[in-house]
DNA sequence: CCCATATTGGCAGATAATGCCAAAATTTCA
DNA sequence: TGAAATTTTGGCATTATCTGCCAATATGGG
């Protein structure tokens, strides 16, 4: 991992989709050697994939909702048990383990807010061993970026 | 935006580099039309782009971190002050207006705990009319898709 | 049931990816 | 410092993919 690998992920960062000639042309290499560095990232996982970026509400997804919930107790069961159940939900988008007040911040995406209700009530609530559940709705973006700032 | 539509978005969004025919033959589609759907996507902005998911330890982004932030006061100027700083720092990759206690919440990737604490005392504080600060540190994540549920 | 419109599939020329080999650059060690 | 060993690079030829055009098929309205 040198600069010039950073460089091709930032680019990559910035459009996943380019053809490898343009990233070539962007880092300064040719073609070969830049392909090389590309399946190197992606076969030791530093580059784990690629997506793209949709417009949530033009898919039918308008609300995004920011959900931080507290587990009663953290024996391994009821962590391992929650955590399966939070895999298995398809609105769940991500679900990260945090420091503070509150044990888990999920990221959930829905249609309406009746769909949020019944996410909470049919999808959460029956996980069960839940002691606080925290929602905030995403109201506008003011910022959104995959690129990592440059370092060294 | 019909069921097509929405099947091709979620192949591009599980990988986003695959090639046109393979989206196709996931579509059940032959290659043009299924490119034609892809660029009308594009064009109308519902794919807004494409991008790499990184490794951001194995990139020299070990910690990153949930910032909640809340303003003093939230005239207009004010607002458009601390949006337009917040969008110049590079760390900072996401930024989202919140309902419930806090105002914004940002995402920021940073190389250590040393580079947390200059980012709030340069980055943060320095805008001024800041109320509030709650950091939570990303210990683990659960989950992290990008592949939005199928609806309809 | 038929016509107008939108969507599809196949084909051909242009563009890009990929594996191989020699040349250049970098590192290692005396 | 200098020379060998290793790594990385660039160019080329083959293979695969993209993309624009046209006819054929499917869809929806009267």
């Amino acid at each position: 991992m040198d600069a010039k690998d950073r460089q091709i992920i930032r680019a990559l960062q910035a459009n996943g989709r380019m053809t490898n000639q343009d990233l070539a042309a962007e880092v300064n290499l040719s073609p070969s050697p830049c392909l090389r560095r590309l399946r190197n990232l992606e076969d030791s996982g530093t580059l784990r994939g690629y997506s793209a970026e949709v417009d949530a509400k033009a898919y039918g997804l308008p609300i995004t909702v920011f959900v931080r919930i507290r587990l009663e107790r953290h024996n391994e069961d009821d962590v391992r048990r929650f955590e399966s159940r939070i895999h298995a939900i398809d609105e769940v988008l991500e679900c990260h383990v945090l420091t503070g007040a509150s044990d888990y911040q999920l990221r959930v995406v829905v249609p309406g807010l009746d769909a949020y209700e019944d996410f909470i009530r049919h999808r959460i609530h029956p996980i069960g061993g839940i002691a606080s559940i925290d929602t905030s709705f995403v109201y506008s973006t003011v910022k959104k970026t995959n690129v990592f700032p440059v370092i060294d």
